[in-house]
DNA sequence: TGTATTTCCTACTAAATCTATAGGATAATA
DNA sequence: TATTATCCTATAGATTTAGTAGGAAATACA
């Protein structure tokens, strides 16, 4: 399942790319707009805003702007940030590679070639989705 | 990331389709050769008998077998009743659909799109694997 | 300079989910 | 009747997720 972490960071981040705009809007307005709670948002905003998506501004009339192009922002990136990896199994994640304890022999996994396929059709849709994308409907 | 409990059914039903015989197995044998509580292991294969993909039987000489041929069982089915739906997002799974509770409109949210591309490219996936196909290696 | 505004940041709490474990009931075998 | 192994419910512990609290820091503007 989807985190309402990652669910309320891509409708954010579909908000601020509707706009025509890059000034910055404010937490509050896209949390009312998008049913969400503020301090919650204000969290993932952060998080955004730190890996290189939004850029922010204190004060009055400040808020977060998109920093890219809606069409430069890959839906494998953001879904890394906010969700994590792409992968079921840490032991065939390419950016969140780990051992499975409980797995002696990933070649002998009986489940290993499922995850990988698993793995690349995910990769194939995220990889061929853009933020732009989101909004074109 | 995937849950334990599928992917210690998942080994168990692939240590059960590996054998020639379909004699019952005993849960002690495939947890140790599996590397898996006993006690977990146990309520697993409980549910996937209760799901019609595992017969069992009781006393000495008793355990645990697989119920039809595994090319005849496909992942979709097993995903369902060990990890749940295989959407991302009840509004847009199949076999488990609900309304998000704090989305207005299926047709104005802007991650619908995405998550139905998600969802058909795991089952296209999980339709065209059987657990037979997870031994052939 | 001062005040209002808005993000920044850490820590914490509450709720939900996942991963088991306990302990006995039930059925089959010999 | 003793032994074996599954059946079943309930519960405990651990982890993750979701959300909250409260103030610090920076900016705009009068």
């Amino acid at each position: 399942m989807l985190s309402k972490k990652t669910k309320y960071g891509l409708k954010a981040l579909t908000f601020l790319a509707k706009r025509e705009s890059r000034e910055p809007i404010q937490i509050a307005e896209i949390a009312e707009s998008e049913n969400i709670s503020q301090k919650f948002l204000e969290s993932i905003l952060l998080t955004l805003r730190r890996n290189g998506f939004l850029g922010s501004k204190k004060g009055k009339g400040g808020g977060y702007y998109l920093i890219k192009d809606p069409e430069d922002i890959p839906m494998t990136a953001i879904m890394r940030v906010l969700e994590g990896p792409i992968a079921m199994v840490p032991c065939v994640s390419l950016n969140f590679y780990e051992k499975c304890d409980d797995c002696p022999d990933e070649n002998t996994c009986s489940i290993f070639g499922l995850m990988v396929k698993v793995r690349d059709a995910n990769l194939e849709v995220y990889r061929n989705t853009s933020l732009a994308d989101l909004i074109a409907k």
